[in-house]
Order: structure tokens, then sequence, then C-alpha cells
DNA sequence: ACCTGAACACCGTTCAAGT
DNA sequence: ACCTGAACACCGTTCAAGT
């Protein structure tokens, strides 16, 4: 009797239930992205997310996709090692933006299109600057793990710093300088790099 | 009435656990580790753990000072970056001769006593190579992250290829030579490093 | 001092049944 | 085609109670 076109507005679909996904990942972190939350949170019952879903793991890859899909992209007409850096940044700023968001990119592989496609101009990258295929290859793998991972060290003291609010530090553990350490980080691998390219 | 040490052979404490978390870890993986089953293993109730350990935070890192314990260090009359590649190449056996032991790594804070001393090592490599206190620190992280991300990106395409023994590779999806990988990205990380000794 | 029973407050996932 | 009720098989953790 009900035809498809009817208004019967059903108000579940794949992106609105990532766009839940999304917002509980903002609100209250990683561990928080529950099946039950989740579906809670969309008015309906956690068993009906299997109609649009997958899994879980499913579920995160598209959340992963969504922190993706706001990076911006240097501009083509610096140098090649410019552009990473540059890149390095605006990647590292968008995943402290969000909180726990290079949680969600270690937890899951890269199968979803916005994320795809940024690993691809990456690598475009280090073929324009003379890479052959299988170094560009490492390289780009060696530049990804570094942001994700500096990343994910950086919460752990982000929330050291936030739980220990002792004022006057305790100086032995002298807290680093974020900021200063990921363009160490940065600047030694592409130093690195660099020699790689014949 | 049942004096201190009378023979009543206590078959339970801290170490025990531990090894019989370990165990679980080499066998079923990091997923796998469950204070239940850990209970069940040494023949005890779950609730009973909690007089000797704090919480399953306490048990990870200890099973990841565990996984620390049997690493070998290098010579100490090599120059700085053989001792760090030497070691490196250690550390990776070390991680990937036991299931997921990198994941465990990851997801606990270095506050064991043997993962401290392998820090602190790794440090005075640094140090002796004449870096100042900062460099130094940075370039331990960098070396740190690298190594065990690797490792854990390591695991994943391990997994994908026990997953699909297609037996003919799709040829357009390259697996990668994961031992040249490593090197590569090991060898690009020392060069950078090498610039930063004054 | 050490261990257990029993509960609490959660998970992801499935599937027959409803509309 | 889509959603629900109700269950299954799990979690970590607590705590009064036992010995």
């Amino acid at each position: 009797m009900t035809t498809h076109n009817e208004s019967h507005h059903k108000m579940l679909d794949q992106s609105k239930i990532v766009q839940a996904a999304f917002e509980v990942l903002q609100l209250e972190g990683y561990k928080s992205i529950t099946i039950r939350k989740v579906a809670e949170k969309l008015g309906i019952k956690s068993a009906s997310l299997y109609w649009h879903i997958k899994n879980k793991k499913e579920l995160l890859e598209l959340v992963a996709d969504e922190i993706c899909k706001d990076i911006q992209f240097p501009v083509e007409k610096e140098n090649w090692d410019e552009q990473l850096r540059q890149f390095a940044n605006q990647w590292r700023d968008q995943l402290l933006s969000i909180k726990d968001a290079a949680v969600v990119l270690s937890e899951t592989a890269p199968t979803t299109p916005y994320r795809i496609q940024l690993i691809e101009r990456l690598h475009q990258i280090f073929i324009n600057a003379g890479m052959n295929k299988e170094n560009a290859f490492s390289s780009l793998w060696l530049y990804n793990i570094y942001i994700t991972s500096f990343i994910l060290e950086e919460y752990r003291f982000l929330g050291i710093s936030k739980e220990t609010p002792h004022s006057s530090t305790p100086t032995h553990l002298t807290i680093p300088d974020m900021e200063k350490e990921f363009q160490f980080g940065l600047d030694t691998m592409l130093m690195g790099l660099k020699e790689k390219i014949e």
C-alpha cells in the first residue's frame, strides 16, 4: 500500500547514524561511542541500527571518514617538504579539535572514500617529489604513522596535565612543549626523507 | 590462629596473575585478556583478582612490563646509530614474537620498572650521541613511536594477508615487504636525527 | 588476610515478530 | 522495507559475607 516516495519521512539513514556517532565522539570521546548510546540519541532501539550498518567496526570507519572530510589540502605551488609540513600541521589541528579523533583513526583501517583520497593525494606529493613508487609508499607510511601516533601521545600528556593540577609543576618531570616536539619530529623526518630522493 | 609463614601455600599472588594474563595474550591475543578469563585460568573467581591488582589498567601495565623484560640491549661499543638500528630490530622481533604485544604497549602508559629502564637507556644513547636534553627527549619519542606504530600496522597487513588467502596475489594491491619497509623508515629517521646533532 | 556469591551497570549482536 | 522485544553471551567492578 505505501509507495516508496510517500512522506513516511523515515528519519533514519546511514548518514544520520554516523552524524550521531560523531557527535557522541565530540562530546564524550571514543569510549562512549556505543551502539546503544547512538541509538538512544536517535530515539530508536539499538537493534534497529543493524538494518543500516553492518556492525560497530563499519560505523567507526564511517566516523573516521567524517573526521577526514574537512582537512584542507596544501597549495600545490610549494615545495614538497613545505607542503608536507603545512599539511601535517593542518592535520594535527583537526585531530586536536575533535576529542579522541586520532584514536578513531588508529583503531580503524583506511577503507572509506575521504580517507583514501587523502592518502592518494599525499602519495602524489611524494611521487611528484621524485620518489619511486616503493619509497613513496614507505615514506607516506612513515609520515602517517608519525602524525597519528604523535597526537595519540599528546592526548596522554594533556590527560596527565589535566588530572594533576598541582599548579607549580613537579619540576623533575618536565611537561614537554608539544608544539615544539611536533615540529622537531616532523623536521627530522623531512630531513631524512630529503636524502631518499635520488 | 594461622601464623604468617604457615604453608597455607596461597597459590595466588600478583606475579602469578600477570603470568596468566601474559599467557592469555600469547595464546589468544589482546582482546582476550579479560579479568574473568584470567581468573578462570587460575582456578579462582574474578572478584578475587581485585585483592591483588587495582584494576584491569594496572594488570595491562604489568603485562606490558613482562613484554619488555626480555629485550636485549645493544653493545655499547657501536656508534649510536648502529646501536639504535640493532635495538630497533631486536625490539621488533620481540614484538612480533608475542601476539598483539605492540597493542599492549600502545594501550598502556610506561609506568613499570623494566619499561622505564628501557626508556632511560635509550635516552642515554641519544645523550651520548651528543644531543642536548630537549632533542634527546624528542628523538626518543620519535624512535619509540616509530617502532611501536610500525608493528601495529604490520599486524593489520599480516591479518589481511591471512584473511585473504587468494594465493595468487591481486597484483594491484601489492602486499608490502614489511622487512624492507621497516628498514626504510628506520633509516630515514636515523638520517634525519644525524642532522640534529650539533 | 584472602576468597566467594551475587549483584550492578554495562557491552555488541541476533532474530523472530511486528508494521 | 524498516523497526522492536527480548534474549544471548559477554564485559569490569563492588561489596557484604564467609573462612
